[in-house]
DNA sequence: ACAAAAGTGTTAACCGTACACCCATGA
DNA sequence: TCATGGGTGTACGGTTAACACTTTTGT
């Protein structure tokens, strides 16, 4: 899954050569979705030589699938193979491209080079489990970090508004399909599960009537153990039956409408 | 909205110069539905030179936004403008190419022509009233037809796949927004609008709770009138409400879960 | 008068929501 | 022992789904 360049390009090099790798005009964006201290995060690139930040992204190889690269650029970002993603919507403005509105033509580029035409972008999102990301910036970025999904400051371009989708299309698909194998930890408990749900939806939920729908999914396997260390009653662990979760990510939670 | 080239090109020309126009790379492909005699239908055209038949396609302006490229195509297709139409899912596998499987490389033209590049395609759907349409075939085509949904022959390249797409992606949309002001006339009987939802959804409903539920959403107006000239019982005229199905269309049937 | 489609109301099952008490633990 | 969070069951209300009879009209 994951494809590297020949050799490692230079930024100039990339500037001026990158479409004899990638397919020119189109691009594909991440908005990677991370899970810590109660808090949904979203993980952004500080951009060299400008002041916004900007989503995880980068272009297809001439001989690779869309999701191939989606999943490429992800694991490029997080060192993360096995990423469950959903492409969720295509931006096409003719607005985006470098030399229009605010984003700069990059340093010794001309005018006509790839980089500078018009790009249309496929926006991806995806749900990794924090603690096992390393951030690891690309060659425009000076820094890779995690951002709480309500203090995101201005993007480049558009991709507060990609993100702002994402964050619907996420919340959408929380209606038909499980969450959390992907953005908790292997074993976690009930109150965090629910936090998760809380987060993305950004409202609170019933604890109890939480935690019945929760089981009458029957995705859920309760553990013998119990979470040690915390302060108060220990709570119950549980983990995510892989085959049942896994039928519910292919066919939907709801059963067909009679 | 409806954009034309500086001049009606030749075949020849437009496979020789088309990337003077249009950004490469990149196409579009629109399921354009319409609905007839109980029969959900899908506009297809008859390739020159081929078996195959194929979506209503076409490719985008360098100035112009993917939402006005797809209208445009579905403008020339149909003669119609005020589209219903939603962006549904992106196609970029590498084989979406002329020269790789059974496509063949128009003839004249350089295997390093724009047109014989890697394409990928933004999926839409459309929706439109089946009697207004004439259908007017592209210059790639022989024929523009209106064929059933559930008879719709092998087709070029992987546009199958982006029918099947489409359709579920239409029958998904069904439950949070109101179908119909695009498909019907602007008088229909709940009959008819009751043959519609089924069609889609491809399974009867209880016709009493239909009539309950749609009169409930109340984005629905009876009229004095009834239709005539059918045999058996005449049934009662309605029409939309304008408002409140544009309202339902932007935020959705369901109310917020509290 | 008969066949075929249209119009209408009631009931039961289910699901979602609200809600209260007890338990375990650390401070 | 107290404060805080975790675990569990019940009751109500609204929505959905099942279902039968009457009316109209053309043949």
């Amino acid at each position: 899954m994951s494809k590297v360049l020949p050799k490692q390009l230079s930024i100039k090099e990339f500037y001026e050569k990158g479409d004899l790798f990638f397919v020119p005009h189109i691009s594909i964006d991440c908005v990677i979705f991370g899970f810590h201290t109660g808090q949904l995060k979203v993980l952004l690139l500080k951009l060299k030589d400008m002041k916004e930040w900007g989503l995880a992204g980068g272009f297809v190889f001439y001989d690779e699938p869309i999701e191939a690269a989606a999943k490429r650029i992800v694991f490029e970002r997080t060192g993360l193979t096995d990423i469950y993603l959903t492409q969720f919507y295509t931006f096409g403005d003719p607005s985006r491209q470098r030399g229009k509105g605010k984003l700069k033509i990059p340093q010794g580029t001309k005018r006509d080079s790839w980089i500078n035409q018009r790009f249309i972008t496929i926006g991806h999102w995806a749900l990794v489990e924090y603690s096992k990301v390393v951030p690891i910036p690309d060659q425009f970025s000076s820094a890779c970090e995690w951002v709480d999904v309500r203090k995101v400051p201005l993007l480049m371009l558009d991709h507060n508004t990609i993100l702002e989708k994402a964050l619907q299309s996420l919340r959408i698909s929380l209606n038909d399909y499980p969450i959390g194998k992907d953005l908790l930890p292997a074993k976690f408990t009930m109150p965090e599960l629910q936090r998760l749900y809380e987060t993305v939806l950004d409202k609170k939920l019933d604890r109890r009537n939480f935690h019945k729908r929760m089981l009458s999914l029957g995705i859920l396997k309760k553990l013998k153990e119990k979470k040690k260390g915390g302060a108060h009653k220990a709570p119950h662990l549980y983990s995510f039956e892989r085959r049942a979760y896994q039928k519910a990510l292919n066919h939907g939670l709801k059963l067909g409408t009679s």
